[in-house]
DNA sequence: AAAATATTTAGTTATATTACAAAATAACAG
DNA sequence: CTGTTATTTTGTAATATAACTAAATATTTT
């Protein structure tokens, strides 16, 4: 017999949900090498505003997927771990074209 | 130099959003060890409507992580790939309260 | 201290998601 | 064929998300 708590998986849908934005994901696998990156190169390489890039960047932080690190008057990025990749790659061939 | 092509995360994208959502990831553990589960089970479990249930199961087949299985009155689902378990778990830890 | 740069926060609007009810299908039972 | 059961599809309303602009903050340069 199944059984639903509410909340069991909520915590754990918010990593999911973090990953299920095209720029999301792609800011994650740019990171995936275990390099940091800027804000800016982000921003400059998607081609959005500051702002939007900084609510992603909030997005992912909050899911537990990077950290930043403040060093002047710039922000770098990177991942909390960063043996993510293949576990990405492998849920990302799932989807059928 | 950071390159972001706009479609090249985008169907990788769907896989994650499908599994961003806290029944839908509950629905695919309960699948993970392989087993097939009818709808009306889900249905009960989780004490939604059929019609809702319905719709998140069409999410998950459509990214590609499940596929179901009409036999008489009931369509039972299964898992495309019930490798997906510890790939799951690695990902739903990253998240700190 | 004032100006400039990098980033975040707040407010707003368009779009997407979620859940429901009602109607449509499909398979089986009488 | 009629009714019943299991599920999907369609339409709709509430809520959430994504992008933008403008304002706020923090750090460096002048």
């Amino acid at each position: 017999m199944l059984k639903f708590d509410k909340n069991c998986c909520r915590h754990e849908a918010e990593v999911f949900k973090a990953l299920g934005h095209p720029t999301r994901l792609w800011i994650v696998k740019q990171l995936a090498d275990g390099q940091e990156h800027c804000v800016c190169e982000f921003v400059e390489a998607v081609g959005i505003r500051f702002a939007t890039m900084s609510q992603h960047l909030a997005i992912l932080k909050n899911a537990g997927l990077i950290i930043d690190d403040k060093r002047g008057k710039q922000v770098f990025y990177r991942l909390t771990c960063p043996c993510i990749l293949p576990v990405i790659q492998c849920l990302g061939e799932k989807r059928q074209e």
